[in-house]
DNA sequence: AACCCTCGAGTTCT
DNA sequence: CTCGAGGGTT
């Protein structure tokens, strides 16, 4: 029996010598990586780590969250998670050349008022990497996250914490009570080329470029293999951060995370003005091909916090910040030549085959040519040679041809086909349009494929397992006509058609070659398309592909109406009162209900058990689209314009009387005007459908929730939006005015209870100014809707 | 009518 | 990423 007071005591000083060793540790992992200054030969620093690990594992409890141990890497995880950014990642808008950053200077001192005044910049190196989010609680390292679609992105925070610069735990004691570090992952370009000295021995793929070894090694599921791979973090952003006053400049951003003990680039400088910019770059891009690592431009932001703020954000990139990237890579390479593709739309797009060549560490084969126009604009032609990049440093482009190497006799000029390659329907372009499109539609296989492809892909249905391959043999072995066909298949149709496949395609069938049939990636498709048979209705919508619907419509859309049965049956002018839809959009989607085998494709999905998830009433913001007046203008009417319509309904005109009694209600407008109204009003077609239209407004009315009554602290009050707010949208303002019980309008007149101003504010706030209307900012207008 | 911005559609390679 | 087109503003 050992003595219960003794083992206390080894227990204590196990206890204690775990964190001595924890902390001296991280010291020299700090001092290696971060100050590059080492403190101790690696052999030692082995010893103390072998030791540590020995206590770790004889007392599990003791381990720290910031222990170096947890560097090693974890047991395989079987995927990503997504984490959702409590601070969207956004991205940087790119400027090329010398006009571009003058340019950019202008706008930001536009934007501060500062006339004479030069601005004081951070400017920094854009590195080649990935990035990335660190998340620190109460100073310890909790999650990193890959940037993703800038709103959600992986967790990779068992490979993060492999990278022996990332702090487990910051330094110092101003810890905040959340921050988000944002920065860069790379791999040293001397790291890159041992990673590939050793693949080549190791007989495993090598890497095309620092970039993609990054990237692939940020990718492992297993983070022991990212721990054998060297990557880097330095710091250059910030997320979230909670319980320290947001430094009051980028540089003293940054000169503080140096204090945290987190990296930050060297290579880094405040400078003032536009010269200062420049004379930067220029400096940075003389010193590229010695710096240890790969970087493709640099990047300035206005210094201050303050100024920052109050230059905001345009869409998806800040206004105070600029990219200054570095000319991309060229290359010569000869066209093979020219193929067309035939699109989801029946769109025929010309790619050039290209001689595969190496851009920027990427062997090329394919470029597009986007369009006849730009065929012939370039002038490629079949056996030219031509300078090629890669945009943005990812996609090929065929830049220009090098006539002096033009083959002799040169070459016919391309022309595009007049029938599909695919189907040979023939072609048409429309007038005005750039985009030569195959008329065969479903019938075209091209475009049946697609149509499945686009049916199934992640951002629609969401199909596992149903990728492009299957997709090709389903449809040329007609297993699927329409979509709906997907949800009668069967193990026994889909394992006939991969024997027919095989055999087909001369090779032995697996049934043949192992005595049995292999029946999993079948029962995997299977289960990825039953999981597909709830999408969100916006999904749905989205996933039948309807020309000039994208992600974006199919939501406004799911959102205004509420269920798939009022899309359906909306004629135009019922969608054209929908934000952002107009009549080009309108007219798509109405043309695609009323074409009848779209109906019935449809109803075949619902009745083989799709049923689209969060149908709800119609949105409350419906009530004031569905005015007489405004439906009436939406119409489209030949000269019935807004104002027009407006004069029709004060007269008592309604769609229901138009429609009931013809025009006998224009007395009084202008004749052209009552001219075309009668005109219009003669086809039976026309009355029908403003019929239809009545009907469906009235059953959407009584549909409708009653407008949130109470509360309404701006209940019948009148806003006006001009210029762009700092933080939110147009849009976003206006929806913030209405839940408040407030109605927002176009123009300024008297009767305008408040003109909220942004920047680049225009007319409507000299009217504003000249009616005295009373003129808010954003901080205003939040006041406003914050009071009692 | 001339802009600015956003959306849709097409594309490359790993 | 890029282009073109659609929608909205000035």
């Amino acid at each position: 029996m050992t003595d219960p007071i003794n083992q206390d005591a080894a227990a204590r000083n196990a206890a204690q010598r775990v964190l001595a060793l924890t902390a001296e540790l991280n010291r020299h992992l700090h001092a290696y990586h971060v100050l590059d200054n080492p403190t101790i030969p690696d052999a030692e620093y082995d010893k103390l780590f072998v030791e540590l690990q020995a206590l770790e594992a004889a007392h599990p409890e003791l381990r720290t969250p910031d222990s170096p141990t947890l560097r090693v890497g974890a047991a395989p995880l079987p995927q990503f998670e997504q984490v959702t950014h409590t601070v969207p990642m956004l991205s940087l808008n790119n400027g090329f050349s010398d006009d571009d950053i003058v340019h950019f200077d202008r706008r930001v001192r536009e934007g501060l008022g500062l006339d004479g005044a030069e601005v004081d910049y951070a400017a920094e190196v854009k590195f080649d990497g990935l990035a990335i989010n660190l998340r620190y609680e109460n100073g310890l390292f909790i999650q990193a996250a890959t940037r993703g679609d800038g709103a959600t992105g992986e967790d990779v925070t068992a490979n993060i914490r492999t990278i022996s610069g990332i702090p487990l735990r910051l330094h110092g004691d101003k810890i905040p009570a959340v921050l988000d570090v944002r920065g860069e992952v790379m791999m040293f370009k001397a790291d890159f080329a041992r990673l590939n000295e050793r693949q080549r021995e190791a007989g495993q793929k090598e890497f095309a470029n620092p970039r993609n070894a990054a990237a692939g090694s940020l990718r492992q599921l297993d983070s022991r293999i990212t721990a054998q791979r060297k990557l880097r973090f330095y710091a250059y952003g910030i997320g979230a951060l909670d319980g320290v006053a947001m430094p009051v400049s980028h540089s003293a951003l940054l000169d503080w995370y140096e204090t945290l003990g987190i990296p930050v680039s060297k290579e880094r400088k405040v400078v003032q003005g536009a010269q200062g910019l420049l004379a930067y770059y220029a400096d940075i891009g003389a010193r590229r091909p010695v710096l240890p690592y790969e970087i493709d431009g640099v990047v300035y932001k206005v210094n201050a916090t303050e100024d920052q703020q109050e230059l905001g954000f345009v869409s998806r990139a800040p206004r105070f910040a600029l990219a200054h990237k570095f000319p991309a890579e060229e290359a010569l390479t000869q066209v093979l030549g020219i193929d067309i593709q035939v699109g989801r739309t029946g769109a025929m797009t010309p790619v050039a085959r290209l001689a595969p060549v190496s851009v920027g560490g990427v062997t090329v084969t394919n470029a597009t040519l986007h369009n006849e126009d730009e065929v012939l604009r370039k002038d490629v032609r079949v056996g030219d040679t031509v300078i090629v990049r890669r945009a943005g440093d990812v996609i090929p482009e065929v830049l220009s041809v090098v006539l002096e190497k033009r083959p002799e006799p040169a070459p016919p000029p391309f022309k595009m086909l007049e029938a599909c390659p695919v189907c040979g329907s023939h072609v048409v372009r429309e007038e005005g349009e750039a985009i030569a499109r195959c008329s065969g539609g479903l019938f075209c296989s091209a475009q049946r494929k697609e149509a499945f492809r686009h049916f199934a892909g992640r951002r629609m249905m969401d199909i596992e397992g149903l990728g492009e391959r299957y997709i090709d043999t389903l449809v040329e072995l007609e297993y699927v006509h329409g979509l709906a066909d997907l949800y009668s298949l069967t193990l026994d149709k889909l394992l006939e058609m991969k024997v027919r496949a095989d055999e087909r395609d001369g090779s032995t069938p697996e049934t043949v070659q192992q005595g049995k049939i292999p029946t999993k990636w079948a029962e995997n498709l299977l289960a990825g398309i039953e999981a597909s048979k709830r999408p969100p209705l916006e999904r749905f919508l989205f996933a039948l592909g309807i020309r000039h619907v994208g992600e974006s419509t199919a939501k406004t859309l799911a959102e205004w109406l509420g269920s798939l049965a009022y899309v359906r049956q909306a004629p135009a002018a019922l969608l054209r009162v929908l934000p952002d839809i107009g009549g080009t959009v309108a007219e798509s989607i109405a043309d695609f209900f009323a074409e009848e085998k779209n109906q019935q494709a449809l109803q075949a999905l619902l009745d083989a058990g799709v049923t689209p998830q969060g149908e709800h009433a119609p949105s409350a913001k419906l009530r004031t689209q569905l005015e007489q007046t405004t439906l009436l203008a939406a119409i489209g009417i030949p000269k019935l314009t807004e104002p027009r319509s407006k004069q029709l309904v004060e007269r008592g005109v309604t769609l229901a009387s138009l429609a009931a009694q013809g025009a006998s209600f224009h007395a009084g407008l202008p004749a052209a005007v009552a001219e075309a109204l009668a005109q219009w009003l003669a086809d039976e077609g026309n009355v029908k459908l403003l019929a239809q239209l009545d009907a469906l407004r009235n059953e959407l009315l009584s549909q409708l929730p009653e407008m949130p009554a109470a509360g309404g602290k701006l209940d019948g009050k009148t806003f006006v939006l001009t210029g762009t707010l700092p933080n939110m949208s147009r849009d976003e303002a206006a929806e913030l005015i209405e839940a408040a019980g407030g109605k927002v309008s176009g123009s300024v007149s008297k009767k305008t209870g408040y003109v909220v101003a942004g920047s680049d504010a225009g007319s409507k706030l000299a009217k504003a100014q000249e009616l005295g209307v009373a003129i808010l900012d954003e901080a205003g207008l939040l006041a406003l809707l914050a009071q009692d």
